[in-house]
DNA sequence: GTTTCATGTAACTTTATGTGTTACATATTA
DNA sequence: TAATATGTAACACATAAAGTTACATGAAAC
């Protein structure tokens, strides 16, 4: 499977928990709905569940399901929830550091990188799990303008 | 090493050879300066000559040179020429496509990145190679605003 | 209380990707 | 023609994400 599909696998399994109000769903039937296995699943609502995203019951019956409707659900709450990077890193090695030049341009990529990862947190606040998971907005992404 | 360190490798280089002005540098001397391997830094440099970037010169005094001066240089070339993302993907496993909320989810996420793509892009382009390289300019990159 | 069912998590395997390395072909200069 | 540098293929190695197995823990239903 492809690199980092955390944040993709998370989106899918909001818009399932999403799609069934109030109705809990099971690792298990998640992961068939996501072509993936229960415990990938249960790692990935389980950095949502410490987040307050969703909740998780033990047990018959038991299972997940949302903490609060969909449109109180921001992407940038479900993107800092699993600690994940939309940039990639750019480091450079460790035992690098002794040139000033890989020092400096390790800072400027830094300084770029941290402003970027700024905007984007920006942008994704204001889109809520409603506002990807509805049939009428076909109409895409809220535009970042 | 740390996952993608490319552009990072790239901007060394780029810095080393704008700070010999007129001068080759080898893929070895780079590779010394750079603490990785020539072959490494032929890949990397590599690309940035299909781009003209920089120019190769093959035999005794052979090496590296900028194409064209550190200003007209912009971080947006370098990115574009080492088709490097700076946003990770996050794509869905291709099996998963019949899923009408996966194809959904993808949609959005990919409109979602390709706009920040495109933003991150530009801001790229308003930086030089000049402006990261100079000592005058220690008070580091220009700001996202 | 016991059974059943679901999460929680550790441990390991598999897979993908980037990087390091070796080897050698090719081209250019002296 | 000898020396030197890039170009590139081929392979080894390291790392991280994902898949998998196994089992402990907790909650509901009977």
């Amino acid at each position: 499977m492809k690199r980092s599909s955390r944040l993709s696998i998370a989106l899918h399994a909001l818009v399932h928990l999403q799609a069934q109000p109030g109705k809990s769903l099971t690792s298990a039937a998640l992961a068939t709905c996501l072509m993936t296995n229960p415990v990938v699943v249960r790692r990935v609502l389980g950095e949502l569940r410490d987040a307050d995203i969703v909740d998780a019951s033990k047990g018959p019956n038991g299972g997940w399901t949302l903490s609060r409707p969909a449109e109180e659900i921001t992407l940038r709450q479900v993107y800092e929830a699993m600690g994940e990077r939309l940039l990639v890193r750019t480091e450079s090695d460790p035992g690098d550091k002794a040139c000033s030049i890989v020092r400096h341009v390790d800072r400027v990529m830094t300084e770029f990188l941290n402003d970027a990862e700024a905007l984007l947190a920006a942008r994704l606040a204001r889109t809520r799990l409603s506002d990807i998971a509805g049939e009428a907005l076909s109409h895409g992404f809220p535009h970042l303008g």
